[in-house]
RNA sequence: GGGGGCGUGGUGUAGCGGUUAGCAUGUCGGCCUGUCAAGCCGGAGGUCGCGGGUUCAAAUCCCGUCGCUCCCGCCA
């Protein structure tokens, strides 16, 4: 080894002792004729002193350097060193003098005097400065493609520490309850349903194409089948859709698969897992324990969203029925079209300026909403405690009785000050409009507390959803996901009623995982693939190894699949799973630092068989 | 596929119709024996993402384009 101790570890205990160290010139303060190295390596940092002066040993009590041209050697080497230049340290460890010593750092109560420096190798002027936190504001595309020098940054480095922690955890803890882990191809079989498939050319097979696999969720179902009962991967996955802070084209999740089992053994053990885990890499409490379980009705209803963030209330209202009949065209046209008419409270908000108030609608927009209804209450309310017209600000009281008023103050639970948001539209733009604008009004009203960790589960999802577009029910999980048991005999008839044995597991509002009990029994498959609108050879020749397998004795099985980006981008409170891992991919899925993807070279192209077709105007 | 934001020395930014394009930091040189974002002195470094247009005059206004980013759609 080039070094005998880590920049991390030296301790007062450790005066006196004669060390190597190697590492990374985090920082140099030159003082002419004393040099300070702070010298970093994953493990830490250690101050390395360079000095021709031999009080500077000999003060101490150290053993003096034998030869004093060593030290001048150093302090001539010490002069040409720069920040980021590995070097190699030969040198005592001695305490610091009285008031010099560093609380900041772990090291800060020794430094190593030098009798013998070397530089390993030399170093650029990086893009951006590795110590301290400045290029926290560096733009990303910088960071990106300098990622290996971003990854230096002890913030950086500490999330890719977190991320190994937790997968270990998961490991050991999964280990210690009998599951195998097993590994599954890379390369599958492109499937209808569901996301675009990355696709990867047959050399041997022209004209054919492997799959790279969204989930091994087949195979996970194959191997429950094989009679491994409990199984587990940290499993790459890729999918081949838009980029977003919290989705990449590649990710890693924990699939994890069960046989013998109903849904709250799987809830059961992942909440187990999801505590200790909690206990062990954050300091922030668990909001509830056992974790909340809401329907996905529920949710909606509450939330407007099936991944609420229950670190604070703000629960949506609906006063559909109250205003259905009123003056209020908006209200009533939308009532009577089949809509909803949901709101929320905004706490003080009735202090807003008008301007404000107005720009709230924008929080509401992308998600289809036409306008933001609004009542400010800016009085105090009668004997009766209800609040008389001129306590109230807003431009559409006068459409509204009293008892209207009344009614939608109560369902507000609205007090003075506060103001009162409503959105009346299709409950598909409502809820999602009034979910994402209840997030903004509990940001800017300071409502969240981010010193929580609050999850819950979400079941009863819908097992399908109509996509009006193919006007077809498509599966709101996926094909496999079984129907509870007593809505099996309205698969045919409601099945937009049909309610599915599916559970997600939500983080402060980030959904963290999802599973399902699947479908073991043939002939319920085939019924689920036809309600999907497959047809017999359809099936056969997407999914018979399925139908088939599920011949051979299948054993009831369900699992979970959870996003390990996201559930390590909660706990290092990052704002992208980008933060989380080591060589993300752009927003537009580009690789900056490998300039992936490229072009490839007409031979290889020939031999996939493959001719490229160019876009227009390229 | 659509919408919003951003793009000025290496980095972060100010300037937003006429400036020798300012500041900070980094960087380079000098001085300096106790610093830890070391200090002090001095220097170099940008033509304002790219292309076109408007104008007597463009970093600044307009159009297009590219890149990064957030969001909608999409994400079984």
């Amino acid at each position: 080894m080039l070094k005998t101790h880590t920049c991390g570890e030296l301790r007062a205990a450790d005066a006196g002792k004669t060390v190597t160290l190697a590492g990374w010139v985090n920082r140099r303060r030159d003082h002419g004729g004393l040099i300070f190295l702070d010298l970093r390596d994953r493990f830490g940092i250690t101050q390395v002193t360079v000095s021709d002066d031999a009080a500077l040993e000999a003060s101490n009590g150290a053993a003096a350097s034998k030869n004093g041209q060593d030290r001048a050697q150093a302090l001539e080497t010490a002069s040409q060193v720069r920040s980021e230049f590995v070097v190699q340290v030969n040198g005592a460890v001695q305490m610091r003098p009285e008031g010099f010593e560093n609380p900041e750092l772990e090291t800060g109560e020794v430094e190593v005097i030098a009798t013998g420096l070397s530089i390993l190798n030399e170093a650029r002027t990086p893009p951006f400065v590795i110590s301290g936190n400045q290029a926290d504001d560096v733009d990303e595309a910088v960071r990106l493609k300098y990622r290996y020098l971003d990854l230096r940054r002890p913030k950086l480095a500490d999330n890719l520490r977190l991320r190994h922690e937790i997968v270990r955890f998961i490991r050991s803890f999964l280990y210690d309850r009998a599951f195998l882990e097993v590994e599954t191809p890379i390369l599958l079989k492109s499937t209808p349903e569901g996301a675009r498939d990355f696709v990867v050319p047959s050399r041997i097979h022209p004209g054919r194409f492997y799959a790279l696999p969204q989930s091994p969720q087949q195979m996970k179902q194959l191997l429950m089948i094989a009679g491994i009962e409990r199984y587990f991967q940290i499993a790459r996955c890729f999918r081949d859709e838009d980029l977003r802070a919290d989705r990449q084209p590649e990710f890693t999740q924990l699939d994890l698969e069960m046989s013998f089992v109903e849904a709250p053994d799987i809830m059961a053990l992942i909440e187990e897992m999801l505590i200790e885990l909690s206990a062990l890499v954050s300091d922030k409490p668990i909001q509830q324990v056992p974790f909340p379980v809401l329907s996905y009705q529920d949710a909606m209803d509450r939330y407007g969203i099936d991944r609420p963030d229950l670190r604070f209330g703000l629960e949506l209202f609906d006063v559909t029925e109250l205003v259905r009949n009123s003056k209020f065209g908006v209200f009533k046209n939308a009532a009577a079209a089949g809509g909803r008419i949901k709101g929320l409270r905004y706490p003080g908000g009735a202090a807003l300026s008008r301007k404000e108030t107005d720009d709230l609608i924008e929080y509401v927009r992308p998600y289809g909403a036409k306008g933001l209804a609004w009542i400010g209450i800016t009085g105090k309310s009668d004997a009766d405690g209800r609040f008389p017209p001129e306590s109230l600000r807003s431009p559409i009281v006068k459409f509204f009785s009293a008892e209207e008023i009344d009614g939608i103050v109560c369902a507000a639970a609205a007090e003075e000050g506060d103001l009162i948001l409503m959105v009346a539209d299709d409950a598909g733009v409502t809820n999602p409009a009034l979910a994402n604008l209840r997030l903004e009004i509990g940001a800017r009203a300071n409502l969240i507390d981010t010193n929580l960790l609050a999850f819950c589960w979400v079941v009863d999802f819908p097992l399908l959803e109509y996509d009006s577009e193919e006007q077809r029910w498509e599966a709101t999980h996926h094909p496999f996901t079984s129907a509870r048991d007593e809505d099996w005999s309205i698969l045919e008839a409601s099945p937009g009623e049909v309610r599915a044995k599916a559970y997600d597991v939500v983080l402060n509002g980030w959904e963290i995982g999802g599973g399902s009990i699947r479908i073991h029994r043939s002939e319920q498959q085939m019924r689920m693939f036809q309600r999907l609108g497959l047809n017999e050879s359809e099936v056969d020749e997407k999914f018979g190894h399925m139908l088939e397998a599920f011949q051979y004795g299948a054993p009831p099985h369900g699992g979970i699949a959870m996003g390990i980006e996201r559930v390590v981008a909660l706990y290092a409170d990052a704002p992208s799973i980008r933060e989380v891992m080591a060589f993300p991919k752009t927003a537009t899925g580009v690789d900056l630092l490998m300039e992936a993807p490229s072009r490839v070279d007409d031979r290889q192209l020939a031999e996939l068989h493959i001719a490229v077709r160019e876009p227009k105007g390229d």
